[in-house]
DNA sequence: ATTATAGTTCCATAAAATCGAACTAATGAG
DNA sequence: CTCATTAGTTCGATTTTATGGAACTATAAT
């Protein structure tokens, strides 16, 4: 297992965000972590969805800059890189979570 | 070749639109429009991009809602639905737009 | 030590992007 | 009217990316 890395701010890019957030699971576990704050990677998900994918969208939400990943035991610590991301581009992901009002949030526990 | 088709606004979904726009060709185009008003297709995209390939960003961008696109004469003018996209994401569109500052507007006549 | 939990990685398959080439539709020149 | 031009679309082939199952790693708990 390699180190999680992430990327440093002035290499987010829009467009990177953007197709990051352009997905139906990945806007979901956004908005989780946005309102239920730090969130493991299988509380978001649900039994619909292959553990592989699951990491795979974490993988892009990770590289896109958006999520910062840390390890906790033996599961991963997500968090929002809000402020980054508001540095970089601001009220971008304040009104998209806003918008995001048909995208329910996990409830797992 | 088929009637040009557009989704009513109820149609429209926030991930369809996010990762619409999560491109560069397909941002370059929007902030294009979103400055100098209606345009072309082929007044986008410059020497790099493939005419089909083109065509096809803009099917996506059609397709997901954000823009309209009229024919006249031999080209299609495409114009930003930003009227519909505010009422149902206030704020995305805006904020992207104004985000968007590494992304350089077509220079094309 | 063994078992369980949380993720990742690998591999194969399915879906989407890209581009060239052939096509369609409207315009304009002769 | 016919032929050429311009603007886009559609089609088919290739490349890229997504998805999910199976095997693997790492930490924790019993």
């Amino acid at each position: 297992m390699r180190p999680i890395s992430h990327p440093d701010p002035n290499q987010i890019t829009l467009a990177e965000v953007l197709y990051a957030l352009g997905d139906p699971v990945r806007l979901k576990i956004v908005k989780t972590i946005a309102q239920k704050g730090e969130q493991a990677c299988r509380s978001c998900g649900g039994d619909e969805i292959a553990k592989s994918t699951l990491s795979h969208h974490f993988k892009i939400l990770r590289e896109a800059g958006i999520i910062h990943t840390e390890k906790m035991g033996t599961q991963h610590l997500n968090s929002l890189r809000a402020d980054d991301l508001e540095a970089k581009f601001p009220g971008v992901l304040a009104t998209v979570l806003a918008a995001a009002t048909d995208i329910y949030v996990c409830d797992e526990e």
